[in-house]
DNA sequence: TTAGTGACGATTTATGGAACACGTCATACG
DNA sequence: CGTATGACGTGTTCCATAAATCGTCACTAA
């Protein structure tokens, strides 16, 4: 395993390391992940391949910031959603619609992502399950407020309406799903929003 | 196309349709669709590969009759769920519950097939939407005899609530989905039927 | 006329050896 | 002592070619 103080200097480390990241990110989204070399990544910012082994693990690994990246972006939209001051249902709604539509977007704008994010999910990268992680804090957060506010009815055990809201969004963001239902996709996530929040409601 | 009467007498047509389809059922399910030949359905019957084709267009045509038996014996465990006579809650909740422990089984006690449903997917046989189809009537039927018994609410259109459910569905019923999920399937199923009755209640 | 088949063209899939990619290490250089 | 690399073992991926499969058709035999 990789870790920091493995002897160089922070500010040079941090540099090679945005330098591979930087030059990943374009091939990745040029050739694919499977198709770049690690040599690719190594000419690109002129140094040897061996070289990058010193701020990566593995090849793996740097998909694995690659796609952390990719999340994140899509978290930084959700994120605005849930600090927009609207009502807890309607921030709850545009959740649904926010994932729906950056689900679409790196299915059709960003093909060769969304193909590092699907691997990602065979074969078990940690990425997926953070993803997870800090969407069903969001869901919890933005459900406690509308129980607060009166506008959520609170019977439920909050975890376990929680989880619901969470499955009821697989249909809409799940990558494999989108293949399948990406003609009708915003449609199905504006049908699952109304469900879930007739389910919530006082 | 193949069509009925292109000249051979109704009963054999019937008996050798039968021994095929036997034939490729058993054939299927021990080596999987892909692996299993033409010729081997043939041999098995002790017929020639060219004659079984006076009784289906294709290999891909016996894959859909027996990738649509298998459809139907999950659809009849359905249907026994529907005429239970419990209350339409219950009867909408075991068609999650339903659908959930027949997706198991077919993962875990009957892979071959559940590659061949996967194909026909990922294919696009016309399997999968003849049984979209059939079950968007049975959820149909069942909310509006809840709605009718005075269990659930009126004021959502019901085609848009019975779309709403359908695609609450599939985080338990889809192929690809079960991979992932299997190990929280039961309880999944369970959630979500809590969370679309509370979305249907009165 | 009807049940049934062997032979065949076109396409798909298996094979196995060569080329390539990943990741490690000993070492070079300032 | 920190930066950087070429060379190499091991596993994976290509790719050309051989083999097999699909589906058709003309044909046989009762």
């Amino acid at each position: 395993m990789q870790s920091a103080g493995k002897g160089q200097r922070g500010p040079i480390d941090h540099e090679r390391r945005e330098q591979i990241l930087d030059a990943a990110n374009e091939h990745f989204r040029h050739y694919g992940y499977k198709k770049t070399t690690v040599a690719d990544l190594a000419k690109a910012i002129g140094l040897s391949t061996a070289y990058i082994y010193k701020f990566f693990d593995s090849k793996r690994a740097i998909g694995e910031e690659i796609c952390r990246q990719c999340h994140e972006r899509v978290m930084a939209d959700v994120k605005d959603a849930m600090g927009s001051g609207k009502p807890a249902s309607e921030r709850l709604r545009l959740i649904f619609l926010t994932l729906a539509r950056d689900g679409i977007d790196l299915l059709f704008n960003d093909r060769k992502m969304h193909d590092i994010v699907l691997a990602a999910l065979e074969e078990g990268w940690s990425t997926a399950a953070d993803f997870d992680a800090e969407l069903l804090s969001h869901v919890r957060s933005v459900i406690a407020d509308g129980r607060d506010a009166g506008e959520f009815e609170r019977k439920t055990p909050l975890e376990e309406a929680c989880r619901g809201v969470v499955l009821a969004l697989q249909p809409v963001r799940h990558p494999v799903l989108l293949e399948f239902n990406h003609n009708t996709l915003i449609e199905d996530a504006s049908l699952l929003a109304g469900l879930v929040l007739r389910s919530l409601s006082v």
